[in-house]
DNA sequence: TTGTAAGCGTTATCAT
DNA sequence: ATGATAACGCTTACAA
């Protein structure tokens, strides 16, 4: 890159670097005409501050790290929508890390963003591992950071995420009150927060209607579509369930799939119901009932949580909590005749 | 942020800053004893070296920008995926840039990568406009470029694209076999190069076979779910079409939406196919015929061709080109009874 | 093998 | 209103 520096737009204007850096900058005393003398001839020789000096000077970077399990997902890729547009008019840059559920990732791109590179964090968490010490190093720090959605509970820093519990609960209940006596909750990891309040919606809700807890019909699944084939056509065919309630958008789809193989009705024989962002849940085959989180506003009051850390941090309460609250809407899938 | 830098890691060991320097670069002269030494106080001490001090010395940021239209969409968030997992590899640093199909965006975003911030671009084009010359200025200071699936004709850059016309051809095809005589096209964008190829093999295809193109039958759809509601029903009902190829996914969505909404039944009364990447297309009621482009590659060979350009410039034919082949995949809404 | 010192492109402080 | 200069944290000749 050959591209021009301050002391080249200077040289070129008989003006000192101090004078074009002021140009840039509204706040310094410059007159109107060689301000803009020098954003003329900067457009002209095509200048741009180089963003590396001005971030070691100034010691911030404008930009925020984005911290996801993956990107191939309609949840994270629509957060990370909301997050862009707020961090766009801020004037603010995005880094993406995805850690495909990598405990070791997630530590290591923890790890090297402590260098400068970006100002603040938005993350949700991979889940895989108990120490979650090395993000106490963040708050040493103070490198701003803000979960979203998975959250690991014994890390203090502001959150954004939405009423699991009840969601999991008016699933449940939902499924309770078309009937179903057998209810299956297909689960990825149990230990995530998530998992465990929504694992706890699900046993509330049985209690209430007195349904005994049946510990064959909580399903470990896995991120292997394979693995989960088999799986879940064994519990099936095993325990017949007359309901499904999946805590992941994924283990929904994986329903109709071994339903559509072991030739299972859904809503006829197995109602199914998800936690899901899919926009098109009404075309499928049947329409599925979803508890629907909203993906993009979590990305955008995220964004906003972690800018409020950034520009008035005495403001801002490190336990603070923004809950937004899913909708479940109810579709053929979980249809009696 | 009360980060240790490389002075006080080299006071706490009396070591000259230069010594402590080499430690993390692997091919200067230092003795083993040391660099361990140093390794693990700077792991104690919690030290990252300053990337923007790094970057801003080596002139190199170990980070590439990619582009795209928009974020919440299946397409590109597999594409990213498949960039993120090469860039990943070699170390770098990914910022994500979405133009959500505004030129203005496309070129602010172009101008200010010029500053450093990114050592290459990786894009999929907005293809809001006529004039592209500035995307010349990165060529001029060779700042790499690489293009993907969308992309402007007029720029010479590498870039990795689908066979599309054949994929269209064959589409089109296949619902002429399928006995479709009034075939509509959807599209977003006729003037995008790719609304241009896929256009082309639709009418090549229909000419193959003798039937008449008819201008009626294609019809601009735009970005707004309403505005393609009233277009496509409009569409539905005066036309009468007995075929929908729709060049772009979410135009398949619409099309069902309408049709639902029209009572018209799919596959009995429209035959529908579309470019999607959507993975559960099986899972639609009908499950929908795909032309699958192979997103995830298209992004490992973006990055590639990057990353390539970066390694070794002379070995890049600027207007390299990598075809990759889509699938036409059969399924139940293109289907004759 | 290790240390010294210059410089990457900016911006802030202090003069003028 | 403008200019000179030091400093941000790091890397790399060059010197020792």
């Amino acid at each position: 890159m050959e591209s021009v520096n301050i002391k080249q737009l200077a040289k070129a204007l008989n003006l000192s670097t101090s004078t074009v850096s002021r140009a840039f900058r509204d706040n310094s005393d410059i007159s109107k005409e060689t301000k803009e003398k020098i954003l003329a001839k900067a457009k002209e020789l095509n200048y741009q501050p180089n963003h590396y000096a001005s971030n070691l000077r100034e010691q911030k970077s404008k930009t925020i790290a984005v911290i996801v399990p993956e990107l191939a997902n309609n949840f994270f890729s629509q957060a990370i929508h909301g997050i862009e547009r707020v961090a766009r008019d801020k004037g603010y840059h995005i880094l993406i890390y995805a850690t495909e559920d990598d405990y070791e990732k997630e530590v290591s791109f923890i790890r090297h963003l402590h260098n400068g590179r970006a100002d603040g964090i938005i993350m949700s968490v991979s889940g895989e591992a108990n120490d979650h010490t090395y993000l106490n190093e963040l708050s040493q720090k103070r490198l701003p950071l803000v979960f979203f959605d998975r959250v690991y509970e014994d890390i203090v820093t502001p959150r954004v995420i939405t009423n699991d519990y009840d969601s999991s609960f008016a699933a449940t209940q939902h499924l309770i009150k078309q009937g179903c006596k057998q209810i299956a909750y297909l689960v990825i990891n149990k230990n995530l927060s998530i998992g465990k309040f929504r694992m706890q919606g699900y046993i509330d809700a049985l209690a209430k209607y007195n349904i005994p807890f049946d510990d064959r019909l909580v399903v470990d699944c896995t991120n292997s579509y394979k693995k989960n084939e088999t799986i879940l056509k064994r519990m099936l065919l095993d325990v017949r369930p007359d309901g499904v309630f999946t805590s992941v958008e994924r283990l929904a789809f994986a329903t109709y799939y071994a339903c559509y193989d072991l030739k299972i009705s859904i809503p006829e024989d197995l109602l199914v119901i998800g936690f899901s962002s899919l926009e098109i849940a009404p075309l499928l085959n049947p329409s599925l009932t979803t508890i629907t989180q909203p993906a993009t506003e979590i990305g955008i009051q995220a964004a906003n949580l972690l800018f409020k850390m950034l520009e008035r941090p005495e403001e801002i309460n490190p336990s603070e909590k923004i809950i937004l609250n899913s909708k479940l809407i109810k579709r053929r899938s979980t249809e009696r005749n």
